[in-house]
DNA sequence: CTCATTAATGAGAATGGTTCGCAAATGCAT
DNA sequence: ATGCATTTGCGAACCATTCTCATTAATGAG
């Protein structure tokens, strides 16, 4: 029952919905996920506290929290779309494309330039959709190697 | 028979394959776009010329062309795929959210600034995708209306 | 040009992620 | 506690894309 969590319950009453069990869980459980899961791995780890739930409930239940603007689905790779609590601080994201881990940074140069390009086109931004892929660079000086 | 749909033909020679009609077909459909269409968008309009070439043909040949870099997949939306031909320049897109209109733009600023994000958090960028969402901006002076 | 080889095609089935439909279960205002 | 509207679990349906496989057709040798 972390705070985020009740933040998405809150909004779930104040939007005229019922506070079920399953709600409770998944709110918890996305609203600690720290590494963007998707949907099957949610499912995962809210079956873990109760088993009953269903996949269906959970991809409900996230849909409903991402129209509330509570969680955000991201489309990294080609498949499942990837899940994460939506944060204060808007940023974006960059793939690990040897790993597949995802590191969050945020550029304001990019925000701002973002807003011009669109303004110059006739545009007022609405939305952007960032990512970026990299393979790690090669460290020359490696402070984990064995003397 | 656009020099475009050549060059995709001449391609798919020296990687083994051969050249068929639908291929020949598809080359020269896709080529020749200059809005972003989907597959079966594609498909329609090939069967416009050729009734008789199948979706999965298609599929299979855009698939083909993307994969020698010939032809660009991008994900604008959740949906379907939207492909374009590969262009000498690279750019990225804005969708205007009234009319779904895919503008192209290029900002060197914004590309340079990537690259510069990415080696800062210890990567070698290899790939990026920008997507900016906008709704139009209403003109003072439009020069549009009737007198 | 003809033939044999082998890749490409068309039709439809299969796939994978996500959503839907509905009967049964549950939350909540009274 | 009671009744009713909302949710749930389950499986079916959906949609874009890929796969299977028997049939067709491109290619290169002769
Ligand atoms: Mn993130
Ligand atoms: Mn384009
Ligand atoms: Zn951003
Ligand atoms: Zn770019």
């Amino acid at each position: 029952m972390s705070d985020a969590a009740d933040v998405l319950i809150s909004h779930c009453r104040q939007a005229g919905q019922r506070i079920t069990a399953p709600r409770r869980i998944i709110a918890d459980v996305v609203a600690r996920a720290d590494d963007h899961p998707d949907v099957p791995e949610i499912y995962r780890r809210v079956a873990e506290i109760d088993p009953g739930i269903s996949l269906s409930t959970v991809y409900r239940t996230v849909k409903i929290f991402a129209s509330t603007g509570l969680v955000e689905r991201h489309s990294f790779a080609g498949g499942r779309a990837r899940i994460e609590p939506a944060s204060e601080i808007h940023h974006d994201h960059l793939i690990d494309i040897e790993s597949g881990a995802v590191i969050e940074f945020r550029s304001d140069e990019i925000e701002r330039l973002q807003a011009l390009v669109a303004r110059e086109l006739g545009f007022e931004l609405t939305a952007h959709r960032l990512v970026l892929y990299g393979r790690p660079l090669a460290r020359k000086a490696r402070r984990t190697r064995k003397p």
